[in-house]
DNA sequence: AGGGGGCGTTAACAAATGTTTAGACTCGCT
DNA sequence: AGCGAGTCTAAACATTTGTTAACGCCCCCT
């Protein structure tokens, strides 16, 4: 839990028992290769930190096409963050692409900690605040650079995911289709 | 500053006195049709609430063309939210599109309200979750629905925009190009 | 009242992106 | 070692979207 334990205490200060309760509130969990760790439709009730391993988000349209959203990697929090917040069901699906550790933060023990933890409601504006400006340079992106400009800058925001994500991914990332990122990779050289 | 007030209050309890110290930190101030309420590059040092008016907030691209990010209307909160929160140069530009009268929030007193107001840090968490919210329906209906579809649901976010807004502003919204919207309609009928 | 700028539509053409299909390659599994 | 699923590239063609230019309309300003 060191690295949970310390993205905590990045961002507020709490002393050593109001965080050990709160961690006791946590639990540790493996998902394997593959396998789904949320499931649209159901109403989120945790969220992940993830230890080790990458996931990816995933929604599906109308024609059931799936599109991929995010690939949330280590040191991360994650879950259908807005599914979460109002307690609806889930349109994102997300997805183990690497064998994957995380704490599971039940919802009780978020509750908990906004009550009980003095810096609580701090950490949980903080945390808001990061994935608000998270998503905020996604849409700035999208609308003023290319798929071209996006796929050339996208180990800034994703280290390493040439390593470990299929090109296709990425393209539905993008927002374009694999055939087309491989076009555009070829007029790149 | 009723409306103001009232959006505070149900989001938070606060007693009469906080809640006066801290409408006594924020001022009203009214932006004339087309005046510029925040220019980029600037680092917002205010985060405005709409009383009346219509704000339109623009990103410059590389070639310098305008994209339409965001229209915020009456009982909203709007600034360069990630910028404000990091303190950096403002990449978004805003622009009134009716005369708009606001009440300004200084970062002093946002500030001085996550400090002393009871429940300072829970409004914060509520804004920020908030706006997380909209950020990502918007996140969503980018990858899932095309702009046609867009389009046609636009009224269940901004109301009466067709009313307010020209059409080539929506078409920038949409990511396309004003031709191409009116061919869109022209298609619908 | 008149003039001019902004706006929406349309058409013709250009460029970007999607679709389909095929082939080659890798890599894990048996 | 070899099979098969998954992956990337490539080419040909289809569709979507952008670009440019022209026209008519409205309405705001003086």
């Amino acid at each position: 839990m060191e690295a949970f334990r310390d993205a905590i205490l990045q961002m507020i200060k709490a002393s050593k028992e109001e965080l050990a309760v709160f961690l006791d509130l946590c639990h540790l969990k493996t998902f394997s290769k593959n396998e789904i760790a949320l499931q649209p439709g159901t109403i989120p009730q945790e969220v992940l930190f993830i230890k080790s391993g990458l996931i990816r988000v995933i929604i599906t349209d109308r024609d059931g096409n799936e599109h991929t959203i995010h690939f949330a990697m280590e040191n991360q929090f994650i879950t259908d963050y807005s599914s979460f917040i109002l307690q609806q069901p889930a349109l994102y699906s997300m997805q183990a692409l690497e064998t994957t550790e995380v704490v599971v933060l039940p919802r009780k023990a978020i509750e908990w900690g906004y009550k009980n933890l003095h810096e609580g409601e701090k950490m949980g504006r903080l945390v808001a605040e990061f994935y608000f400006i998270y998503q905020d340079n996604r849409i700035k992106n999208i609308y003023s650079r290319s798929p071209k400009e996006r796929y050339e800058a996208i180990t800034e925001v994703f280290p390493n995911i040439h390593q470990r994500v299929p090109q296709h991914m990425i393209a539905s990332y993008l927002g374009i289709t694999p055939v087309h990122l491989s076009r555009l990779k070829k007029s790149e050289r």
